[in-house]
Formats: structure tokens, C-alpha cells, sequence
DNA sequence: TTGCTGATTATG
DNA sequence: ATAATCAGCAAT
């Protein structure tokens, strides 16, 4: 355990405002996955896209799916989804009910990293610069075991909440990644010092 | 049922 | 630049 550890449990109630004023919040705050008792693993959150209704690029822009489903939720759910049929994509659900809403996570860097992460990780996830194992929306999901199992579950709990952190000093706001419609929207936020956030 | 596309990433 | 790989979605 961290001495100079005062985080607190991110509560649903934080969480159900709109998406695109919860998204720079949540940079400095922790993503965290617990794989056993003594076994958790912490990310801290560098970069952060916000996707809302009347969003073209938001997945429940055109309607209601089985897929979208728990965009509409309570705050604080995950949405988990696969992409491309290969990786996965982690999102906060934010604001009200009914309101399709969320957070994608796009970048976190490990607070530390545990001797054990080679027992609950394939080596292949482990290569490359420590501070880059969390680059990136489906690595992010790769290294803290998230798939779609994690879709809906509360956030407020193990295995996988969300904690306070240090604010972020500077943060720099821009347009979202990867898209084809809604691409001159600003909704993606990243610490500017970050190692592990999205190239250009 | 078919065909295309996508909130990606590693590799050539 | 491109393959890997599949679910959602619209059109057939």
C-alpha cells in the first residue's frame, strides 16, 4: 500500500453530469483492476473523449441497440465494446438515466507495476516502455483485463472502480481520434505531459 | 442473408 | 500502408 495514499471511490452520483464536463475531471483520477485479494492494478487516467446525445459519433446517435444499451444506464456503469472484432474500448457512463452518455478512457499510466504482472498478463502486453503499456483505448483494456464481460458492471466496486486522484496541472483539450463524423467536435482531454497519450 | 464499416494496433 | 477479425447496421 501507498503512504501518501488519500483516494476515495468515485460515487455514481459524481459520474451523472454531462459527459463532456465529467471527461477533463476524470484526467489524474484512477482506473483500477483487482485480478485477486492482494492483486490490483492502478492506471491513472491521461487521456479522456466525451461522446453524448446529438453527437454523430456517438454509438447510440441513431438509436437505442443491444450493443449501446448501457450508454443509456445509470452513471457510473462501464460500457465495454468490441472494436474492429480485436480489441476492446472502455467508456464511464455519465449524466442521467436514459441519457446516452459516456466517458471512453483512451489512455492510462500505471501508478506501478507490480513483480506479479507477468503472471496475469501475456508477455506480449508487457513489451515496450513501461510508461506506453496503457497508450491506447484497446491496450488500456489489454492490460487491465477488461473485455466485454466488465459491460454494465458498477464502477463503484471490484473488480474495476474508479478512484480520485491528483488533479492534472495541464491539461490540453482537442479534437476526438479515429472518427469519420463529429471529427471537428474538441470532447478529447489529455494531460499534456503524459507519455502515453495518442499521437496527432 | 450479404456486404461494409468501425471510438485500433502492430508490423512491413 | 495494411492485415487482423467480428458485431452492428443497412440494404437486399
Amino acid at each position: 500500500m501507498s503512504l501518501h495514499n488519500s483516494t476515495q471511490i468515485i460515487e455514481p452520483k459524481w459520474l451523472a453530469r454531462p459527459s463532456m464536463v465529467v471527461a477533463p475531471e476524470l484526467l489524474g483520477c484512477y482506473l483500477v483492476r483487482q485480478f485477486a485479494a492482494d492483486r490490483v492494478l492502478r492506471g491513472r487516467i491521461v487521456e479522456t473523449e466525451a461522446y453524448a446525445p446529438g453527437d454523430p459519433a456517438c454509438h447510440a446517435y441513431r438509436r437505442r441497440t443491444q450493443r449501446n444499451e448501457v450508454m443509456f444506464g445509470a452513471a457510473g456503469l462501464g460500457y465495454v465494446y468490441l472494436i474492429y472484432g480485436i480489441y476492446h474500448c472502455f467508456n464511464v457512463v455519465t449524466d442521467e438515466f436514459n441519457v446516452p452518455s459516456a466517458v471512453l478512457i483512451r489512455a492510462v499510466e500505471l501508478a506501478e507495476i507490480p513483480d506479479w504482472l507477468p503472471e496475469v498478463l501475456p508477455t506480449k502486453i508487457i513489451k515496450g516502455k513501461p510508461e506506453r503499456l496503457g497508450a491506447g483505448p484497446g491496450k488500456l483494456c489489454q492490460l487491465l483485463g477488461i473485455d466485454r464481460t466488465l459491460n454494465g458492471t458498477n464502477l463503484s466496486q471490484p473488480p474495476l472502480w474508479l478512484e480520485t486522484g491528483e488533479p492534472t496541472r495541464n491539461i490540453t483539450q482537442t479534437t476526438r481520434i479515429g472518427l469519420s463524423q463529429g471529427v471537428d467536435i474538441p470532447w478529447r482531454w489529455y494531460d499534456t505531459n503524459s507519455q502515453a497519450v495518442s499521437k496527432l
